[in-house]
DNA sequence: GACATTCATCGAACCGGTTCGATTTGGAGC
DNA sequence: GCTCCAAATCGAACCGGTTCGATGAATGTC
C-alpha cells in the first residue's frame, strides 16, 4: 500500500495524491474526498524514509545523552522525556544516541548518516569535542548547557552562578557567615562541567562580597557520598551554619547527616541551593530553592533547534534560565554568632 | 557527496561501490582500497534514509515510552538508557514514542510510518490496546511486561509474584505473622497493571499459605504518599511487623514514618521487597531485596526483537526474570508475639 | 586454439515518496 | 466562435541508495 496504489486504486496520478495530502497545490474538493475515503479505507501512512530521501529532511530530531553507566539524575530524566514530547507536539520525531565511552559510533551515526535533522547535545562540558564535530558537520544543534566560547552557538542553560550567588544573598540576610557550597563530583569538575564551575565561581565570588567565609567541596552523585561529604563538613567546620548545593542526587545523604548530628532545619542550619522542584518538596523539611525548569527547557530547546534547522542562516540565540526561589522552610536566622 | 559522486571519482559504477562497501560480492583488493581512499578523503557516509527505502528496513528500533507526566521511575530511566546502548552495539538506533494523554499521534507515526523496524513496549497493561494495534500492524514487538493472554507475544517480564512469594516465605521464616504489601498506585492498580496484581497475587496466595494475616495496600509512588500510607498502616495494624513492596518511589516516605514511630529495622520491623539495587544499597539500614535487573532486561529485549525482525515467522519467546534476593540488613527475626 | 568457467564490474530497475514543467479542461470575455 | 486564462491534473525526473541479470576479461582445460 503505497502512493502509486492508493492513485490507481482513485483513478488520478501520484502526484495528485501527493498534492492532495499535502496542499501545496490545489486539489479539487471531489477529488480530495475520493483520495481521503480510499486512504482511510486502506489505511494508507506514507513512508517515512521516502519522504525523507525526497524532501530531504527526516523530521526526527537527535538527542545526545550521557551513556547508562554515567547514572542519569531526575532532571536529565525529566528533561529526554520533555523533550520527546515538545518534538511529538510538532510532529517531530527523537532519535537517542549515548555518547561517551565506547558509544561514539552512535554519535557518528546520526550526526553523519543524515538520520536527523539537528541535534540536542546534554550534559556539554566547556570543552566539547562533540560540540567540534557539529561545528565542522554544518548539523544545526542546540546545546543543554554552553561552552566556554558561546557567542556563535545556540544553547539554553540554567544561570548558575546568578541563582547560586542569590541563594547565598539570601544566607547573608538571613545573618550566615559561614557558608559551604555542595558542588558535583570531582570528576565533573575536573572535566570542566559548566554548571558546577558557573555555581563554584557565583558562590565564591558573593560570598566574598559579604565577607562570609566560604568552603566549596566535591561530592560525587550518590547518597553515600552526601553523607560522607557532609559529615565532614560539620566535623571539620563546625562553625558553618548553612549549606547550598547543586548536588539533588547527594541530598538523601545530608539529611542523614544532619539528623545524626542532631541539627535541625531551619533552627540549627539553613540549606538551599538549586533543586528540581519535586525533590525539593520532599525534602524534610520542604527547600527553599530554584528549581530546575527541565519542561521549560525542553520547550526552549527544540524551538531553538526548529528555528535554526527551518532558516541556518538565523543569527544564534540562546536562553540563560534563572527561576524564582522559592522560599519553603529550610532557611532561617542564624542562631549562631 | 553521495554514492555518485565516490564512484564517479574512482572511476567505477555506483554498484561496485555499494558492493565494495557492504561486501555482498566480491570487488578487487585494488578498488575496494581505492574507494576506501576516496570516501576517507570526501569523508562520504552513506544517506540512511536512502538506504532505509532501498533495503526496507531502517535498523531504528522504536521504544514506547509513558508520558512525562507520568513520573518515570528510576528503573524505567535506566531501562531507556540501556536499550539505546545495547541497540548501539547492534548498530541499531532507538526512536523514542510517548504514549497515553494525547501522544497517540506520535505512537501512530511510529508505528504505521514504517520508521522503525520493531518496537518496545514499556509499561503495559493487563490489557493493552496498544498491543491490539500493534499485533493487527504487523510490526514486530516486544513488551516490557506481558498481557493476560500471553502465549502468542514477546515479552521480559520480572516475575513478581515469585519473587514476592520468596519475600514473604522469608519472612514467615523469621517468624512474622501479620505483614503488608506497599503496592503501587490506585490508578495503575485499577487500570490492570500487571507487576501490581501479580505482586499482590503472589503475596496474598503466599501468606494465606502460611497462616498469615495479609494485607495489600496501593500507595501513590512518591515519598509523600509513602509517608502517609504507612502511618497509617501503624496506626490502623499495629500487629504488623514486617513490609513487603515494590514501591520504589514511596521507599523514603516509608523510612521517615518508621523513624517517626521509633521503630528500628530490623529489630522492630523488617522490610523488603523487589527494590532496584541501587535504591536497596542507599537505604538505612541496606535493604534485604530482589533487585530490578534493567540491563538485562533491555539486553533482553533487544535479543527477542532483533530475532523477530530477522524472522517473523519464529515462534514466540519470551523471558520472566526472578533475580535473587540479596540479603542485606533490613530483615531480621521477629521479637513480638 | 576453441571452449567452459570464474571473477570483477557495469547498467538498469527499483524502493516510495516530492516537485516542476507541461497538458488538458472548462468557463469567461469579446 | 474564438481566444485567453485559470484551475486541475498528469508525466517525468529526482532523492541516494541496493540488487539482479548481463557483459567482458582473465584463467583453466583438453
Amino acid at each position: 500500500m503505497n502512493i502509486g496504489e492508493i492513485a490507481k486504486r482513485v483513478g488520478v496520478s501520484r502526484s495528485t495524491v501527493s498534492y492532495a495530502l499535502s496542499g501545496k497545490r490545489p486539489v479539487s474538493a471531489a477529488t480530495v474526498r475520493r483520495i481521503n475515503d480510499v486512504i482511510a479505507e486502506l489505511g494508507y501512512r506514507p513512508n517515512a524514509s521516502a519522504r525523507a530521501l525526497a524532501e530531504g529532511r527526516t523530521r526526527t530530531l537527535g538527542l545526545v545523552i550521557p551513556p547508562a553507566s554515567t547514572r542519569l539524575t531526575d532532571v536529565q530524566l525529566s528533561f529526554v522525556a520533555s523533550v520527546v514530547e515538545v518534538a511529538a507536539a510538532y510532529d517531530h520525531d527523537v532519535l537517542l544516541s549515548p555518547s561517551g565511552g565506547d558509544h561514539d559510533r552512535s554519535f557518528d551515526r546520526v550526526v553523519t548518516g543524515r538520520r536527523v535533522d539537528g541535534v540536542i547535545l546534554m550534559e556539554i562540558l566547556l570543552r566539547d569535542p562533540r560540540v567540534d564535530r557539529l561545528t565542522s558537520s554544518g548539523l544545526p544543534f542546540v546545546t543543554i548547557g554552553h561552552v566556554a566560547d558561546s557567542g556563535a552557538s545556540r544553547w539554553v542553560d540554567v544561570d548558575y552562578a546568578g541563582l547560586i550567588s542569590r541563594c547565598v544573598r539570601h544566607l547573608a540576610d538571613l545573618g550566615h557567615e559561614h557558608v559551604v557550597l555542595i558542588n558535583r563530583s570531582d570528576e565533573l569538575v575536573a572535566s570542566g562541567y559548566g554548571p558546577a564551575m558557573r555555581a563554584s565561581a557565583g558562590f565564591l565570588e558573593t560570598a566574598e562580597g559579604f565577607g562570609m567565609t566560604a568552603h566549596d567541596v566535591c561530592c560525587a552523585d550518590d547518597p553515600a557520598a552526601g553523607l560522607a561529604c557532609f559529615e565532614e563538613i560539620l566535623e571539620r567546620r563546625p562553625d558553618v551554619t548553612a549549606a547550598v548545593t547543586i548536588n539533588e542526587a547527594a541530598l538523601p545523604g545530608v539529611q542523614r547527616a544532619l539528623h545524626r548530628a542532631g541539627l535541625d532545619v531551619p533552627r540549627d542550619f539553613s540549606l538551599t541551593g538549586v533543586i528540581a522542584d519535586r525533590l525539593a518538596v520532599d525534602f524534610h523539611p520542604p527547600l527553599t530553592a530554584a528549581d530546575v525548569p527541565a519542561g521549560q527547557m525542553a520547550q526552549l530547546a527544540v524551538d531553538l533547534l526548529l528555528e535554526q534547522i527551518a532558516d541556518p542562516s538565523a543569527p544564534p540565540r540562546h536562553a540563560l534560565l534563572a527561576p524564582p526561589i522559592t522560599l519553603r522552610s529550610s532557611t532561617g536566622a542564624c542562631r549562631r554568632s
